[in-house]
DNA sequence: TGCTTGATGTCGGTGACTGACATCAACCGT
DNA sequence: ACGGTTGATGTCAGTCACCGACATCAAGCA
């Protein structure tokens, strides 16, 4: 095929990964992970706009799930119903087969400070674009702010407990019934 | 008195804060910052952990008013009202004088990508802050993190609110209003 | 066959951050 | 008054994240 091995980013975000479990994030550095796949430092950059970004690869595709989900409901449905909807195409997103793969990882952003403080910003990212994409729909400030952030505690919840040990639940089940939960719990001012 | 001059900490982040308003968080180097008032740049990073942080001196101490908040609230009261009692005491934190100075800083953080980062990380600090005294006050999760969550979003959007222009309402009237919104969007599953 | 393209390498530089060690005024006990 | 201690600071040298500029070279295309 080209001239190179292809999937450079891909490569470059397991190697990561095994690195930052093996020997820990700090000392793991960028030329290190990059040589570990026959690549430069620089190009390792060029994949990714810092150390931290590499972990997060393929975000995008996720937040891209969310907002279908949130798409696919009719416009004229309450703003909290429509981020149900796309906290479960979110949730959907991650089949089985990805959990043993999000709990190593998640392990290794838990004890980086650094990486966490990524990881909050994506999910406020998130929570962002699922506001705007309300705002879009019609629905107001601060509604659509409010249900937006809370969809994505909703699911940064249910993620944790999936990945929680001897958990059985797929993460959409779990999902649903944390959304129960939010409803009880703020309802009442 | 002392040997040096008093409050290094306070001079670098009034002078960091200036500089980053005038030529831009990335021109401006911690070197730069230091040497505007007379200290080293090694000096600096005595008082800061990095860069970022001088813009975030003096966190603890409005976070602290959140939590005391929470503590007056009678122990038997639903989650949710202690955390709006706590958002109510976060807010008071925040007098009409310092509406001014939150204005700049807030203009600067806004337009830099690592400081945004950072204030969200601070925001989500508080949230679990925030859970960690409702779970010591017996509510079982995931409701302490759903109302805590619920809490620093309230609030962050009051704040967003109290900084706007033309605003005239306290930021304490304003987080009563969102909150009673946050019951309107996410009480009904 | 020759031109263009795109992913990569190389090189040099800047700036964030750190550890080790030195300094020296204020303070404290005697 | 004197000598030891303390604590905020300075100096120096080093590591590493990250970036701009330029070179390379196989694949594809005209």
């Amino acid at each position: 095929m080209g001239r190179w091995e292809p999937a450079a980013a891909e490569r470059l975000q397991h190697a990561a990964l095994e690195l930052f479990a093996r020997q820990g994030y700090e000392r793991t550095t960028a030329a290190e992970i990059a040589q570990s796949v026959g690549l430069s430092e620089r190009t390792f950059f060029r994949h990714f706009a810092d150390k931290r970004e590499v972990l997060f690869r393929g975000q995008d595709e996720f937040e891209a799930a969310f907002l279908e989900g949130l798409a696919a409901v009719p416009a004229d449905a309450p703003a909290m119903a429509a981020v149900a909807a796309a906290v479960r195409a979110g949730a959907a997103w991650f089949v089985d087969e990805r959990r043993d793969h999000s709990r190593l990882r998640q392990v290794v952003i838990d004890a980086n400070p650094p990486l966490l403080e990524r990881e909050r910003h994506k999910m406020a990212g998130l929570a962002t674009s699922l506001a705007s994409a309300l705002r879009e729909r019609g629905v107001t400030e601060p509604a659509a702010t409010l249900a937006a952030e809370s969809g994505a505690t909703v699911f940064g919840i249910a993620f944790g407990l999936w990945i929680g040990e001897g958990e059985q639940r797929s993460l959409r089940e779990i999902a649903d019934s944390v959304l129960a939960e939010l409803a009880a719990v703020t309802g009442t001012p």
